[in-house]
DNA sequence: TCGAGACGATTACACCCGTAGTCAAAGAGG
DNA sequence: CCTCTTTGACTACGGGTGTAATCGTCTCGA
């Protein structure tokens, strides 16, 4: 039901998922000089994210003070899950195989996922 | 340097890694049913992977036939590394701990993740 | 009190995307 | 030879996106 985020929009929201409630000029400073935007490119964005109903705006004097409305988990999961239905049938297995097989692994990567799996069989 | 393909261009895609080369007549029969999509949006799609640069047409008397000029596997690592990039700072083990925190792995794909990262170490 | 700056809202605009209709050329069938 | 169909090319159009300028209003300092 929630809207698509955007990639330029996603810049953003990293910003409100690491701090919030933020005012406008404060997601400006942090995020706009990485992204060599200007000022008003951010408040377009922080204004459709708005629209899409994905962060809330607390009023607060003067401005608003921004906030997410959705959590990064539930956005990365959409996402994640969205790439491996699109490429790998949603199996996660071939994601895996398929950077394996690149060698995109590395030994560490590899004993990190290990240590990982074994944890969750507990 | 190759051009970003988008969604729908992707299901014609898939069609032509599947098999190819292929009439845009073929294309149009193995991918517009199953999109709801008429033959002419096959055709314009066609025609924009070509302009990007992704497809071959080698004429054949009347007609062309389409043939990928990216590989699958490139494509398919390009879009993995660029959502785990996004989302993952660039490293696989997080995408797994989230699906695996998130209950989205099985005790199969489990077992199957370790066999494979077994044979990998060899 | 008055002008300058801050702030959000509105407008802009080129480009991509999904989806499709129309056109021109060329061959197929009568 | 002329018309119908096929096929690719061109055109269309509403909506999203990246990027930003402008506008109206409110407030704060002089």
């Amino acid at each position: 039901m929630t809207e698509r985020i955007s990639d330029a929009e996603h810049a953003v929201m990293e910003v409100l998922w690491d701090e919030s409630p933020l005012a406008a000029q404060d997601v400006i400073e942090r995020v706009a000089p990485a992204r060599g935007w200007s000022a008003n490119t951010v408040k377009t964005l922080l204004g459709r994210l708005l629209a899409k109903n994905v962060i809330a705006a607390d009023e607060d004097g003067r401005r608003y003070q921004y906030r997410p409305l959705v959590e990064r988990g539930d956005y990365v999961e959409g996402e994640s899950r969205r790439l491996i239905d699109r490429l790998f049938g949603g199996k996660l297995t071939p994601l895996v195989a398929h950077l394996a097989e690149r060698d995109a692994l590395t030994d560490q990567d590899i004993a990190e996922i290990e240590a990982l799996l074994k944890e969750i069989k507990q």
